[in-house]
DNA sequence: GCCAACGTTGGC
DNA sequence: GCCAACGTTGGC
């Protein structure tokens, strides 16, 4: 089957595509939210592409590229007492939240959300959808091939002023 | 720091 | 089932 493709957002300062670079693969687990785990667990299947997003940064943007590898996974940290994404309500048995897992591909200048949001081809990509906040999210293959393109291309990034 | 948008919770 | 209150996401 052709592969689908996919956007998976982390905040740089916990996860960033250079973690991911050095890691070699990760998985993508402290998803709490029914409809991203739905995706990862239900139409993730290995070999498809994910963009991998950078949020919360300056400036935010997709940074890389991952792979799916596997099949999606409990994810361990529902069930540690000392993880921020412990789920008491969760059992080994009936494990409610899973992970795919994902591994490096590439690493590209950032395409900045900036960049993104101007490109008329990308219109109606769920990325740039108001409001949205789902952290894994489909990708259709024209937007996909679409932000592979710019990422070839150079932006040239204005960081806005945030002082600590 | 601000705030819009959204998801979840819990009283009723 | 409704919906107000609350917490979180995430750009700016």
């Amino acid at each position: 089957m052709a592969p689908r493709y996919w956007l998976l957002k982390s905040e740089p300062q916990v996860f960033s595509i250079d973690d991911l670079q050095r890691e070699g693969r990760t998985g993508w687990g402290g998803v709490r939210n029914y409809q991203a785990r739905n995706f990862m667990r239900d139409e993730m299947k290995e070999g498809d592409l994910a963009l991998f997003y950078h949020s919360n940064a300056t400036p935010p943007g997709v940074a890389g590229l991952a792979r799916v590898v596997g099949t999606p996974a409990a994810d361990p940290s529902q069930f540690d007492p000392k993880s921020p994404y412990f789920d008491a309500t969760s059992s080994k048995a009936s494990p409610r939240w899973v992970m795919a897992t994902v591994a490096f591909v590439e690493r590209f200048d950032l395409v900045p959300l900036e960049v993104l949001k101007a490109d008329p081809a990308l219109a109606g990509m769920v990325l740039l959808q108001k409001g949205q906040r789902l952290s894994v999210q489909p990708v259709s293959p024209s937007h996909f091939a679409r932000v592979l393109k710019l990422a070839k291309a150079k932006f040239k990034v204005t960081r806005r002023d945030n002082h600590p």
